[in-house]
RNA sequence: GGGCCGUUAGCUCAGGAGGUAGAGCAGCUGCCUUUUAAGCAGCGGGUCGAAGGUUCGAGUCCUUCACGGCCCA
């Protein structure tokens, strides 16, 4: 294959670089530094103070921007804190180091050191005495000023996209900070972090399809993990009351703004409390997150602005439908005529289908995207919840919510189902719906049911999709804004 | 899965109604010791996503495919 231009010119540099004494990949320079740092402890520094404080600075970094004159160069140097501008002269950094400084391409990796001066238009700046050559960038880096804007080289090649993009950075340290702000919750109330098998021979906690691997010393198939969940509730068999896994869930379905098949999960379980406890806990938390991370509860998502301030609405699943659709309550309450109503909106029902997943499929087509403001929905149809409490007014419901914000689905949580009998008869619910066709239909778990035939105490539990958390505290439109390597079709050569 | 849109130089983008492929940045050569997307002068760089088709002639029109984006399911 042709080498292009650029990428030659760099080799030549770098052959330039060896035969002026360089070693083409050392490891040898240390930064006492950072950029950031150097800017901040500088910030009221005037030039005469400079000028009289004899000390040295030494960073390391890339080479973003060259700006060379003949026997000089103001360049800016990036590292992880930020940028800072260099000067080199032939004079200050002597003949042999300036030779060097005339091979350096834009996006190369060198250290420096010097004393800090003010130039002419005041901007701070190291005037260098040491430069070390570093690494050498091969390829030229996307354009200055617009940096790399096609989406899919972004995500395809992120070590770029992070280079060039300092936006990109922000994203995924709000990230990392929200991450850790919500270990920090859970752990303050004494919950206990734990990791729970990714690999499960039977892929259960949540409806979606799973992806299937092989185990070859054991022979047997196991999926990649849907959901912690099962898993979790026997920790709280075991005496674990309060447990939370912060880890990755995989779910083999279509990729989509808001879909990538391995996603970040937050579960979290807690013995004597109720559904009621974790929408109260929910608040507290994402209005604490959103605090930490943004410094606001009033944030700004798109076109709009979201009131993250507890309490929060929370409406029944049929009245949110009532209120949306027009439709009358009782109209919701009767299967015939709210089946009747799915039909003539062109929502696709199946004739066995029951009525409270018919009223799922209807809220779901035509409210959920309405939600904006935070709202929990309540009282979810027993038939779409096989894990959760019967409620204890209406055998037909179950004691669940789910958060909608900006109208997306951010968690699920319920009183946790803990009556054994009561779990085997909804598992076989589940089965005869697979072999009715429902191919997201739970699987039977008799180790499950085993587990809690020795007695879990009364529970609530919840998940709440992180990424989907993130994309909301970094006003993000794609879940892959948010995730680092997003799932993509390979390249075709 | 369906609809719409996109794919042109390393990057960001133009390319009217079919008639020899353009700019800026980046690169190369030269000048330049206070620049801020530095400046000035010159030069090089293209399988126009791929494959077919229509046409005297296709970046441009048609078909299929690939990859991506947005919307819908």
């Amino acid at each position: 294959m042709e080498e292009h231009e650029q990428v030659t010119a760099r080799r030549n540099k770098l052959a330039e670089l060896r035969r002026l004494g360089c070693r083409a990949y050392p490891n040898d320079f240390q930064p006492r530094d950072l950029a950031a740092d150097v800017a901040a402890k500088h910030a009221d520094s005037t030039a005469e103070v400079l000028e009289a404080d004899a000390s040295q600075v030494s960073i390391a970094g890339r080479l973003m921007a060259i700006r060379s004159f003949g026997k000089a160069a103001f360049a800016q140097l990036q590292d992880r804190s930020g940028r800072l501008q260099i000067y080199v002269t032939r004079a200050d950094s002597g003949e042999d180091q300036f030779a060097v400084f005339r091979q350096l391409d834009l996006g190369d990796i060198v250290g420096v050191e010097g004393k800090l001066f003010r130039t002419r238009t005041g901007e701070l700046t190291i005037l260098v005495e040491r430069l070390c050559y570093l690494a050498k960038a091969l390829r030229p880096l996307p354009e200055k000023w617009h940096g790399l804007q096609d989406v899919e080289l972004r995500y395809r090649q992120r070590s770029l996209d992070l280079l060039v993009n300092p936006e990109v950075r922000r994203v995924f340290e709000r990230r990392a900070l929200m991450l850790q702000s919500v270990r920090l919750f859970f752990t303050a109330r004494g919950f206990l972090e734990v990791e729970t098998p990714m690999m499960q021979a039977i892929a259960g906690g949540a409806l979606a399809r799973p992806f299937v691997t092989h185990h070859n010393a054991l022979d047997i198939d196991l999926y990649l993990r849907i959901a912690p969940e099962l898993y979790l509730k026997r920790l709280v068999v075991g005496g674990l009351d309060r447990v939370f896994e912060l880890n990755r869930n995989f779910r083999n379905e279509g990729v989509s703004t808001q879909h990538n098949p391995e996603f970040t999960m937050l579960e979290f379980y807690q013995a004597y409390a109720t559904y009621e406890d974790m929408m109260a806990l929910t608040e507290t938390l994402v209005a604490e997150l959103a605090t930490e991370v943004v410094g606001a509860l009033r944030i700004p998502y798109g076109d709009h602005e979201i009131d993250l301030t507890p309490p929060w609405r929370r409406v029944s699943m049929k009245d949110a439908i009532a209120e949306q659709t027009g439709l009358a309550r009782d109209a919701v309450d009767d299967p015939v005529r709210l089946r009747a109503f799915a039909e003539e909106q062109g929502i696709p029902v199946t004739v066995g289908m029951p009525h409270g997943k018919v009223a799922v499929e209807i809220f779901e087509k035509t409210t959920e995207a309405t939600l904006i403001q935070p709202t929990f929905i309540v009282e979810y149809p027993v038939e779409v919840s096989p894990l959760a409490r019967l409620s204890d007014d209406d055998p037909s419901l179950v004691d669940r919510f789910e958060l909608f914000i900006a109208g997306r689905e951010l968690a699920n949580g319920f009183s946790e189902l803990n009556d054994p009998t009561d779990q085997r008869q909804r598992f076989e619910a589940q089965l005869e719906a697979r072999r009715g066709g429902d191919d997201e239909a739970h699987a039977m778990d008799e180790d499950y049911v085993r587990a809690l035939e020795y007695g879990m105490p009364p529970t609530a539990g919840e998940g709440i999709g992180i990424d989907r958390l993130v994309m909301l505290l970094a006003n993000a439109a794609s879940i892959r804004d948010v995730i680092l390597f997003p799932q993509m079709r390979p390249e075709r050569p």
